[in-house]
DNA sequence: CGCGACATCCAAACCGCTTTGGATTGAGTC
DNA sequence: GACTCAATCCAAAGCGGTTTGGATGTCGCG
């Protein structure tokens, strides 16, 4: 505990029970205002003239004074602070590798509007738990729900709360609207797929994350519709969803180019992926980009650059971190408007960006 | 606004201001108790009988009462919340790959203790600032220090403004004593490097991350004492550092293997730039484990994972994700224990695990 | 000069919880 | 039966802000 040592005989006191922070009260002391003055001149309202408004903020900058934020939330009722639930799956405790991303860009922001981030991580069948308490302890105005699956409680859960919340990708199979912000799988992977098709490739692989995530559901349809529409057969060998590792595609590599009619293009679902579909090729004695060709998506996380100006791989590529900046926007408009607003929604399209890594089919000899 | 539809004519009201959750004095009223015998009941005080305890408890989790957060905070004055600051540096836009898995473990804690973690994403140059700021807003008990610089001000500027903290890694030369969790980089990369030592290698070349980051810069000391303490030559034209990726590796190991002397062996910061080295090697024709080796550093990442049961990499590993968890609990212990107790700090120790990818060096023909 | 309108400021209530300092009750003691 | 003491409970005063409902002063204008 902080005890205070000497009575200073000055006007200003140095100390209170939090230490380091002055409180509005003495702010108030100090100007000769009250404190219902000092606070309206800080928060913009207009029963105060200019020229105490100045004298208000000048003192308050010269003094390092911060409204305490718990007094500040108490009395307005609102948190200013969003929350992202962030599931650890007990099964595979894999941490989501564009979460780290998602939240540089949301987190831009939130700073910049003042609000706080709050982070939760909880096992995956605490969850709606999670969001229950979240919600009662009223430390947050919103949330933001992170990878969906197909048929994911929680859009139901939270519009029963009454918890704002956007959801980053979509959950198909909701039938309510809510507001979502999400890349265009569907199309991305069916451009990527008819891209290899008109280099003349028949036997394109897919390479997918987990198809109960909702994002790898839609990417397998937008595969499957181009290769309909090119009247390509679906070929089950061809086909394979996992979580999304280098070792992933390695493995799946190696498995579909050694098929009787092998795979000659792949389509990856990753960076990492693409990485290790690579290693098989190169390890075959087979040139990437010349006798195979590999398409990947690429969220542009920070830490797995697809090269610096000529991109290594062709890709799909959609910014994660200017997703998380979309959502955030778009939930803190949505606390703003209140809840009987019209509910947004916002689709992104992937660029489709030439690599080094596709070139037309060449017949090859399986190995 | 919330407005009150209609007066519910029930003993317990359904509404308040927050809509959702029951305050203290309602659970009060329903019980026919005073506010402060519930409040003494739920937090376990002794001058409550043990019957009305429960019959307190019972109540609680029948209406999903949770006290409101804030009202807590303020009234205890403990902001009950952690905060991370991650600074995005303004040149090189890299949100540490790290980071996601760090969170994850300290999240874990920070929950079972009750406590939110709040993330404030940072432009570098405004980090004093960020700092000073939430100091003064009150909304943290303590703050974690992550990815600490040589001759980082963080430290000292934290303990001037009375936060506590805990590093994770090691500022060197601040002098002060402070609390840290940091894995043993520089013994790590002694006994890698002596270990491929061990097997023959003399041309060991080390793919270091940024050595301005306190962690890199231990990590060459390590590798510069092994070499020194065997004998070994310090060549500059087998020491590179960077940001750890996959094109970091690959670079460095086409031009190290280039060399008149090539490199027989490579010590890396990260799987990444392991993976890049490995692509480098191949790409030559040698093989990976035969005709070079590799030995990297493992976070165990959850998301990149050296393999499943057999290691791919022969590593020095430490799981970041465990780090993170014995930070946040240190940190907690740190404000429970008050200003003037011990610092405690923590070294970790790398293990050596042995993969695929090392083996006795054997001559080879420059290519 | 008197009056209303407006500008400017303030006292006090409130947000929901904790905690201090009693008040009340009942059992035990002589 | 009076008294002590512990066990239980409660009223009220904070915590540091916001906000309602005036109070006061100033000015313009008939």
């Amino acid at each position: 505990m902080l005890t205070r040592l000497f009575a200073l005989p000055s006007l200003q006191p140095v100390s209170n029970r939090f230490g380091f922070s002055m409180t509005l009260k003495e702010l108030a002391q100090i100007l000769g205002l009250s404190p219902t003055t000092v606070s309206r001149a800080l928060n913009g309202y207009p029963e105060v003239s200019e020229s105490t408004r100045r004298r208000v903020a000048e003192a308050a900058t010269r003094h390092n004074y911060h409204p305490n934020v718990q007094a500040k939330r108490l009395a307005t009722g609102r948190a200013m602070a969003i929350g992202h639930v962030i599931p650890i799956s007990t099964q595979h405790e894999i941490v989501n590798p564009v979460f780290a991303d998602f939240i540089a860009g949301a987190g831009e922001v939130y700073a910049r509007a003042g609000y706080d981030m709050i982070i939760s991580i909880v096992a995956d069948d605490d969850e709606e738990q999670a969001y229950r308490t979240l919600r009662s302890k009223g430390n947050v105005d919103g949330v933001i729900v992170h990878g969906p699956k197909r048929g994911d409680p929680r859009p139901a859960l939270l519009d029963e709360l009454g918890l704002p919340y956007v959801v980053h990708g979509r959950v198909s199979d909701y039938a309510a609207p809510y507001a979502w912000v999400d890349v265009n799988n569907t199309r991305a992977f069916e451009r990527g797929t008819a891209f290899l098709s008109d280099l003349g490739h028949r036997r394109i692989a897919l390479v997918n994350g987990l198809e109960s995530m909702d994002f790898a559901a839609r990417r397998r349809e937008g595969y499957e519709a181009a290769l309909a529409a090119r009247g390509l057969a679906r070929d089950p060998a061809l086909m394979t969803a996992g979580e999304m590792t280098e070792a992933q595609g390695y493995d799946a590599a190696c498995a579909m180019l050694s098929l009787p009619d092998p795979a000659t293009a792949f389509l990856t679902s990753s960076l990492l992926s693409a990485m290790g579909v690579r290693r098989a090729i190169e390890e075959r004695g087979l040139a990437l980009g010349r006798d195979v060709s590999v398409l990947t998506h690429d969220d542009e996380l920070s830490y797995m650059k697809n090269g610096t100006e000529l991109p290594i791989f062709t890709a799909t590529r959609s910014s994660v971190r200017e997703a998380g900046r979309i959502c955030a926007q778009m939930l803190l408009d949505r606390i703003a408007a209140g809840p009987e607003a019209p509910i947004a929604t916002r689709l992104l399209e992937a660029v489709l960006v030439v690599g080094q890594s596709t070139a037309p089919a060449r017949h090859l000899i399986a190995s």
